[in-house]
DNA sequence: CCGAAGTGTCTTGATATCAAGAGTCTTGAC
DNA sequence: GTCAAGACTCTTGATATCAAGACACTTCGG
């Protein structure tokens, strides 16, 4: 699920946020340009090479979402190395902390938060009582029915890696303007609505 | 569980409910009636109930960035499914096509651009070559090497999935005002470099 | 009550992926 | 010229995931 390159390519098919309103005729230097590149710039601009009666606007939105979580799951995977937590045991135990004391969820309702399957929430709700990080408990009023409850040193891990995370992604975010952030968040949540309903 | 508008947090970083709001009267836009909530904005709100410590203002930029490359995954899944046609398929299919004339690219370079491993790059090429998109062959000045190369099935497969993938993707685009698109597309950028650099 | 349908969890079998290493071939130092 | 080191691709073994179904229990209609 990717799209990306390191393949050298001619970019300059770019319209940065800097500078002044939209519409000025700016002549695009190739050699000192001031807006910094990426690389969906480079892969619109293949594009826009091979295929110049397509509208690429898309790209320049999608592409950078997709790509940038990418780059934040390798974030996230790095800063929870180093309290030997793995992404996936991240995204149960703060389903559970989240929700409030006494931490508990159903299996069921650790699936629709988590986004993956059943089979695949079994396996993963057995390793991490493995670990030590959560416990089954069966449900008092129906016996189909499981619990699953942080024990103390899940909630030590869990609230311990929400801390690095926030500290991590706090660096990136760094690199926007303070008056940006809410901007961008608000774009954002216009786009996920359209999937959310 | 809605989001506290009211509640203490610093503003929750809407960018204005446009009256609601706490004595914010700026007139950006007059699209947002009612602000729309989404997942995140409930993740953001329990979190905050449970930590009123943190500064979860990350949450609202990369979880939704987060959510939204996994709708957008599925949203892509569900418009290649018509062709018949699997996102990893169109992956490397796409780095082909853009590398332009003679389509052609070594194994090496497409493990680059699609970030897997080389032995997935073998078995991709394998199942694309049993497919009739792709052929394999050995490279004129390096007998160790294999060039891909896109067969004209292939070349028409990508072109009208890129098609398609556009269509899907400009509608959901659509829903943010024209004006705002290449600012989101700016904001994003300045993200993505933070990684590429 | 009884049986059918529904719900919640776990199991099974197949698949795609990765990490590590093997097999070729090329390059460069001497 | 020769050998070691590197480069490129493919193979192997282990793992996490998913789809589909099994199993246990509950709920609801008659």
């Amino acid at each position: 699920m990717e799209e990306s390159t390191s393949g050298p390519m001619p970019a300059s098919h770019d319209d940065g946020p800097r500078g002044a309103g939209p519409g000025a005729a700016e002549p695009v230097t190739a050699e000192f340009d001031v807006t910094p590149h990426d690389e969906v710039d480079r892969i619109v601009a293949a594009w826009l090479q091979e295929r110049p009666d397509l509208d690429l606007e898309p790209l320049t939105v999608f592409s950078r979402i997709s790509r940038l979580a990418r780059h934040l799951d390798l974030a996230r995977r790095r800063a929870f190395a180093r309290r030997d937590l793995e992404t996936w045991e991240f995204d149960v135990l703060s389903a559970l902390r989240r929700a409030g004391e006494p931490y508990r969820l159903s299996p069921g309702a650790l699936v629709q938060q988590t986004l993956v399957t059943s089979g695949t929430m079994t396996n993963r709700i057995d390793r991490l009582t493995g670990r030590g990080f959560v416990e089954r408990h069966r449900s008092p009023d129906d016996r189909r029915g499981v619990q699953v409850e942080l024990t103390p040193a899940g909630l030590k891990q869990v609230d311990a890696a929400m801390a690095d995370l926030l500290a991590v992604e706090a660096q990136v975010l760094g690199a926007l303007d303070k008056d940006h952030r809410p901007l961008l968040a608000g774009l954002l949540r216009t786009l996920s609505t359209q999937f959310e309903k």
